[in-house]
This record gives C-alpha cells, structure tokens and sequence, in this order.
DNA sequence: AACAATTCATTGCGTGTGCAATTACTTGCT
DNA sequence: AGCAAGTAATTGCACACGCAATGAATTGTT
C-alpha cells in the first residue's frame, strides 16, 4: 500500500462520508417537511429557490438545475405544485418555447410557514450529525462553529 | 438581520453546497458505472460494502445501513444482483429470520473491475469540483488535499 | 408450556424519476 | 424567404423507491 493507494481510500471514505451526511438531514427534512406542511424536500427546494428569486420568474431549466432534477421530472413537479396552486405557469412572450414560474400568494404562505421548520430540523440535523465521531468533521466544514 | 439570523443563513447555504457536490460526484459516478459496468451507484456500494467484508457475510438490514436505502429496496436490490449471480443468499441458521449474503466469484470479479472506474470517476469529479469556488471549500474537507 | 409482543425480511401498491422520442418554437445558413 | 439545425418543454415508458401490511421466526411473560 503507497501514497497513491491512500489517496484513493482517502477519497472513498470522504464520499461514502459525505452521502452519509446527506442522507441524514434529507431523510430528516423530507419526514419532517412530508409530515407538517405535506412538501417534499425537492418541492420545498424549488418554492425557495423561487422565493429567493422574490417576485421575479425563473425558467423550468434554472428550476431544474436548482434542485438537481432532470427536465422531465422538472416538468411534473412544477405540474404537481400548480395543481395545489402554489405557483403559476407564465408563457414567455419573447421566446415562446420557454415557460416562466412565479410563486402565487398560497406559495410565498407555504413557503414561510416551512421555513422555520426547515431550519429548525436543518440546525437539529447538524447538532444530532456533530456528535457522531466519523461525521464531526465535515459537519463543520458544511456549517462552521455550528452548535 | 441579527446573528442568529445569519446562522440560518449559513446553514443553509451551506445544506445546498454539500447538496449540489453530492448530486455531481454520484451523477458522474452513475453514468459511468452503468455505462461501463452495468451497476448503479447503489449496487456498487452494496458490492462494495460486502467486498470490504472480505469473505464474511452481511444482514440484509446492515445492507440497508450500508446503502442507506428501505428494508423493502434492498430486498429487491439483493434480488436483482442475486439475479445476475453476483452474490448469493444464505439462510441463518442461529436465526432462521435472518439473511446473509455473500459475494460470488463472479460478484467479486465484476467489483474488481468496476473499482478502478469507481475510484478514477471519483477522483476527477472531486478535481472538477474543486475548480468550483463555492464548492471548493467543502472538497477539500471531503478530501484533504485532493489534486 | 402456551401465548403475546417483537424482530427480520418480503410483497402490494402508489408515486417520483430518468431516458428517449416528440412537439413547438427559434436561430442560422444559403 | 425558406429550410436545416438547435433548443425548451412535454409525454411514453420502464424502473427503483418508500410506506404499510404480511409472513415467518424469535424472545419474553405468566
């Protein structure tokens, strides 16, 4: 075993770390978004990215690329939000291919009601991840002088 | 904007970041091992997790850790590779509810040469991330001093 | 020893996802 | 102007997933 092949063990504990993080504050965020607001994570992360857009459109490709989704689940999720009425389609008037979406009224309340939720187990997450020796670490790096 | 507010913010951004570098490590690494190997990221961490077993079995519910996916998923992912003989189930006999399973000679053949692919896409997925500014923080807490 | 409560794994069912093909529109080339 | 190539979003299709209910074996209780 060189330096070369502890590199390699290096990088693949760090990713199988890293995937472990993840799947803890989502499997936490979805559970608790899913229960007290009925929103997915991904859901809850394309209402954000368009509240921070606040009050400006956002196309289905930049939706996409925001919450790390193909077009075609894209398309489906954005369906799936206006059929609850959280958010409108809006044709674009200069390039008619493209669709524009914007946050309705019943969309910005959801959004603020989910929020603090989101942050409150988002912050637990962390705390609860910070104690676990292997994780301590990059809990850190993800959010400094956390807890 | 107070203190505790920022906190929040940094969660948050910083909850998206180590999102975004997931999504683009196990994105690269889904392509190439199907493309190259057949194997989805999950099943080669399955394959993986039993590999670094070396000869000794695993319980379908250490699986489920290992993957981080439901009891019924892996159920059904251990019949897929079971399937395609790359592991076998073995009845316990201590306890006859429990699963054990193992790697084939075919099972460990196919890890062997899926791991270069694994361990080089790795690699290059976490330089090109490092070339990403917001990114590049969390990489090297990933992987310290990686490329 | 017999029965309730628990645990491990599997199946039924509904849903979200990606890939590939499709539709609608725009841009560039001749 | 007209036609090919490219781009944005949508739909068909197959598949992997989680939840809840089930089957099978263990552990605990009286």
């Amino acid at each position: 075993m060189g330096i070369r092949d502890d590199a390699v063990q290096v990088r693949a504990q760090g990713w199988r770390t890293l995937a472990a993080l993840h799947n803890l504050i989502e499997g936490d965020l979805e559970r608790a978004l899913q229960r007290e607001h009925g929103l997915s994570v991904v859901e809850f992360t394309v209402l954000d990215a368009l509240g921070r857009q606040d009050g400006w459109h956002m196309r289905m490709a930049q939706l996409a690329r925001a919450a790390a989704l193909s077009s075609s689940a894209t398309t489906r999720l954005v369906t799936r939000l206006e059929d609850r009425a959280l958010l409108t389609r809006i044709l674009c008037v200069d390039d008619r291919r493209g669709i524009y979406t914007e946050l309705t009224a019943a969309g910005e309340k959801l959004l603020n009601e989910a929020h603090p939720t989101h942050d409150a187990v988002l912050q637990e997450a962390l705390e609860n991840a910070a104690k676990v020796p292997e994780l301590k670490d990059l809990v850190t790096a993800v959010a400094p002088a956390n807890a």
